[in-house]
DNA sequence: CATATGTCAGGACTACTGAAATTC
DNA sequence: CGAATTTCAGTAGTCCTGACATAT
């Protein structure tokens, strides 16, 4: 019989478990939570994403993008703005206050990634980071 | 300002996530869950666990084992049995139906895991699961 | 008395389904 | 008409806290 940490989708499953928990001890000061996080961390990257990409980028379902949205408004991180080119779709950008919040926190975001990833090296770092890239550009966005 | 896919600690979030929905895919005909099943796999490698070593190995809250070995007796593949040595302990082991349950589900398990890992070869999969055994066993059992 | 183990109740969060309204 | 986008209601499952009974 194999044994449990033989397994590596359970070893990646136990993993994301506890980064998203300390990624949400790290956010939890602010009101956020890793998911609030993850929206504004994309939208830095684009000029403004229409909610389905958010959805699809993420791996959220879109019933989930409506009350991630709502909250980040509330807090004035981020605005709807009408799609002009089909009033069907919002298209979510980010607000000056949600860039500054970023900027705020992204040297906070690194530490939880360092002490997540304690006994690599360098060297390990990037190895693990190439091969987790590679399998979720394989499914993923 | 950094990508989204830029933080190893987000992508092991993520491929986290979509490990667990795999294999509670996997497992939905059988009635279990992937909490189940890890319970399963760890006592298969023993002759029988405390429900707080289940606990601190698996990182289930001990709140949280009481339900899923209630799930696992009424199934019938495992059985609680009072401590010898210390009468607040119970000890829950794996019954001949739960032995069979694993063998029967291996193959499947197996396959859960090749899918996950797409597009890696074999010498990426070992490196992967070299590391991640690195960070787990930082914190984890 | 303090501590450990298992149990139970409940809350906050998450992931998903199904349906509705609007627009394409 | 069917399909896409967003929204909303509801369900099941997850993670954690706090409390309790029992035993050490």
């Amino acid at each position: 019989m194999r044994g449990l940490h033989a397994d590596t989708g359970y070893l990646l499953y136990r993993l994301g478990l506890r980064s998203g928990q300390l990624f949400n001890a790290f956010l939890q000061e602010s009101g956020l939570r890793l998911r609030h996080y993850a929206v504004l961390r994309f939208l830095a990257t684009t000029e403004g994403s229409l909610q389905r990409e958010l959805s699809a980028r993420l791996g959220y379902d879109p019933s989930a993008i409506v009350g991630l949205v709502d909250d980040l408004e509330k807090l004035g991180f981020a605005e709807r703005r009408p799609a002009p080119d089909d009033r069907r779709s919002r298209i979510v950008v980010l607000t000056e206050n949600g860039r500054a919040f970023l900027r705020d926190t992204d040297e906070a975001g690194r530490r939880v990634t360092n002490e997540l990833l304690g006994p690599l090296d360098p060297a390990g770092r990037e190895a693990l980071h190439a091969l987790l890239l590679r399998i979720a550009e394989d499914g993923l966005s």
